[in-house]
DNA sequence: TGTGTTGCTGAACGTTATTTCAGTATAGCG
DNA sequence: CGCTATACTGAAATAACGTTCAGCAACACA
């Protein structure tokens, strides 16, 4: 009675997830059959039963009444919350997403919660020519390359930081967005990006205008 | 042909979320029918027909085949909610929050979702120095009060802006944040104040220093 | 060589669900 | 007052859906 799902039952499984995300509503027996070639209902209704023994999903005899265990998600492509793990520290040599160092998770656009990504407190004003302020919490894409010029999150001597990135031969400039900074320059091996900066949510509660 | 949702309709619909949210699927016209005393189908079918006309939900003929559309979820209590309606324009002697306005829900963290507010997106730089930019979308608490030198969403000659408020005897003056533009000053029954700005949400997906 | 699991066919049955048709009652509008 | 929209009843037809029973083939295992 072995416990794992087998390619088969993964396939329905995934179709039945896709059938709810895309249509809204899980799919007959029918229409799991037809997707499958699969003639009889019972072929289908086995797939099902095993799935559920194997605690999967769960069902009752009303039509379309497949419902998705917690489990079930795991066994998925992936699931989204529409939420990124807001980070509290990056250092080197420790797993950016351990959960021990995700402080909470922040709303956002799904079309973002698709990405590989992780949201960060802003420290400092470096940026503040970029419009990126102290407090501001920044989206970062860990999967896109950065370019020249893109504003990137960089590891630096076990301190991460928020810079524009100017790449050179061998050579990584990180220049800041204040007139008040100097840009600065390592050797590339010496600088870690972590992601590209690619949305950032501010709360203005207290906000006021500066004397004057 | 009243365009509006009547109550009746208004609870029908919210229902079917309800069904959505809770088990996962809609509910057959049976079950809507047993829920409200509703001891003919067609009674139900009848409702079903008119949301479909007045665009909440679509259907097909197959079993639970309801799909609320994003119409719907303006129609509805204030359901899952950790979102807020981004508003297309904001208009003297127009409901801010009418249906037809409403381009889209846009993800907020809860603690801003539980507001009374709505969403804007930024047009022009008044308030660059502000370093709110064209294109960020920000998020407007209706109900906060707002103080002197608040952010706020102000209507004016049929025209939403966004400045700092600065409120005098019988007057009020919109102060930009940009060295550009000058304050401009308004009877204070010429100026109707639609909310305070207390967060935003901006995208950088092509974002790229200046050139220098 | 038997035993169990997976993955089906095919047929039949009963129930659930949707749709249509013919009406009824009430309320608001001009 | 007639007209329209809302909100239903009641009955009946049909299509969709779930369930059960009997049985087969391939494979792993022991």
């Amino acid at each position: 009675m072995a416990q794992e799902i087998t390619p088969r039952q993964a396939a329905v499984l995934n179709f039945i997830a896709e059938s709810i995300e895309k249509l809204g509503f899980p799919p007959t027996i029918q229409e799991i059959g037809q997707r499958f070639g699969i003639v009889s209902t019972n072929g289908v209704f086995d797939h099902l039963k095993t799935l559920e023994r194997k605690g999967f999903i769960e069902r009752s005899s009303k039509a379309r009444s497949i419902r998705l265990t917690p489990k079930a998600a795991a066994g998925l492509v992936r699931r989204h919350a529409d939420a990124l793990p807001l980070i509290g520290r990056v250092a080197a040599g420790y797993p950016l997403l351990a959960m021990e160092n995700i402080e909470e998770y922040i709303p956002v656009a799904p079309r973002l919660a698709r990405k590989n990504a992780f949201c960060l407190r802003v420290t400092g004003d470096s940026m503040i020519d970029a419009h990126i302020l102290e407090g501001d919490i920044i989206v970062v894409d860990r999967d896109r390359r950065p370019a020249t010029k893109d504003i990137v999150v960089a590891l630096v001597e076990e301190e991460a930081t928020v810079k524009y990135y100017y790449p050179q031969n061998g050579f990584v400039e990180l220049r800041p967005a204040n007139a008040a900074l100097q840009p600065m320059i390592f050797p590339a091996e010496e600088v870690s990006v972590q992601g590209v900066v690619i949305s950032l949510q501010r709360d203005l509660g207290t906000a006021s205008a500066p004397a004057f």
